[in-house]
DNA sequence: CATAAGTAAATGAATATTCACTTATATTTG
DNA sequence: CAAATATAAGTGAATATTCATTTACTTATG
């Protein structure tokens, strides 16, 4: 029996993952990843059943390991300011090793395969960051509100200059890169503003 | 010489913003638009060089009106929280009133469109924004930082509760309605967090 | 040498765009 | 004032291309 060629393999998902971060899913077809990978497209229906399996697959398998990834190091005992400190640290980190993988991450949080990637990312996560949660409102660190809120202002401006410096630029096409500096500037806004 | 019908003009765009903010540009196409208007793909022609031109015209046209939204009221003169709250007030009924028109605007920010759209958008915003800033700044009512952290600890969360609203629900798929209560909630976190 | 990996070429459906044509109406002309 | 004309609006059917998927075949290797 011939054994498949990994490298092969690991070649489609990183081309597919950069032609859906370049140009989002409306740019993506099975021919073009084909053609770019320099394999028959014939090939990529071996290893995926459809282009739907493919896509939820790519989803599901980068979404496990971002979820991964965000858990690194961090203890839903911690307090407030160390968790948080650790899950913004985690998400930098993640931004500046896997920079493709983050537009592309981008794309799918609009698309129609934004549930499949949610399924795998959001399992552990909303167990570990919920009872966190829970702890540090116990704890009177930070006041009680809807997750949605918390979220919103803890996460949504670490994210939003992720984003940024991902596509190297800001408001209006101005260049930009995100600097540790801004990192922590932002961090102790976010800070300031939850802690009580 | 004939008049151009105003209504199926109006029409088009309508149907393309409800097409596109449903399913993304990955499911819109010219065929598509014109079948579901009830008109020759032929007409679209007439009124759009081509899909480039057609999709490029609307994020420009709702770009720039969606920034008029924006400056309503707005005095770039006013307090630090003053000015902000008619920033968050501004977004925050337009969301409302043009539910279709955010969901559209939320695929065209990760589009080859945003360029058009943020052309459109931020031109004159920057100028009144940037004063605004400039002033709060010199007055001391909040930091000097990079424009990048100011605006993604102002507006990131509201934008990212806009989103959870438009689509009906947050993280994990989590059913979700921005209450009045949550947005003020927000808005308290986020003034607390800029002001010195 | 059996078996799965891998392929080139083909399929029919969907896509963007064009074509040759008809229709409506503002303006001109008798 | 009404018939004629010009012109752009609007059309249905055709085109060429790209799409996802399949087929019939070759190749490599346990």
């Amino acid at each position: 029996m011939r054994a498949r060629d990994i490298d092969k393999e690991n070649l489609v998902k990183k081309t597919a993952i950069e032609i859906i971060g370049k140009g989002g899913f409306e740019h993506f077809s099975i021919n073009k990843l084909a053609k770019a990978c320099g394999i028959s497209v014939a090939t990529l229906y071996i290893y995926y059943k459809d282009k739907e399996d493919l896509l939820s697959s790519l989803a599901t398998e980068l979404g496990r390991k971002m979820g991964d990834a965000m858990l690194k190091d961090f203890d839903p005992e911690s307090s407030f300011e160390a968790g948080l400190r650790q899950q913004w640290l985690n998400r930098y980190h993640y931004m500046i090793e896997n920079q493709s993988i983050s537009l592309f991450f981008e794309q799918v949080r609009t698309s129609s395969y934004q549930e499949q990637f949610l399924k795998a990312f959001a399992e552990d996560l909303k167990n570990v960051f919920g009872k966190f949660m829970d702890n540090i409102v116990a704890r009177g660190e930070i006041n009680a509100m809807p997750l949605e809120v918390y979220w919103s202002v803890a996460f949504a401006p670490l994210y939003a200059l992720i984003k940024f410096n991902n596509e190297g630029q800001s408001l209006g096409g101005k260049p930009f890169k995100l600097t540790d500096e801004m990192f922590w500037q932002a961090f102790d806004l976010v800070v300031k503003a939850l802690k009580r």
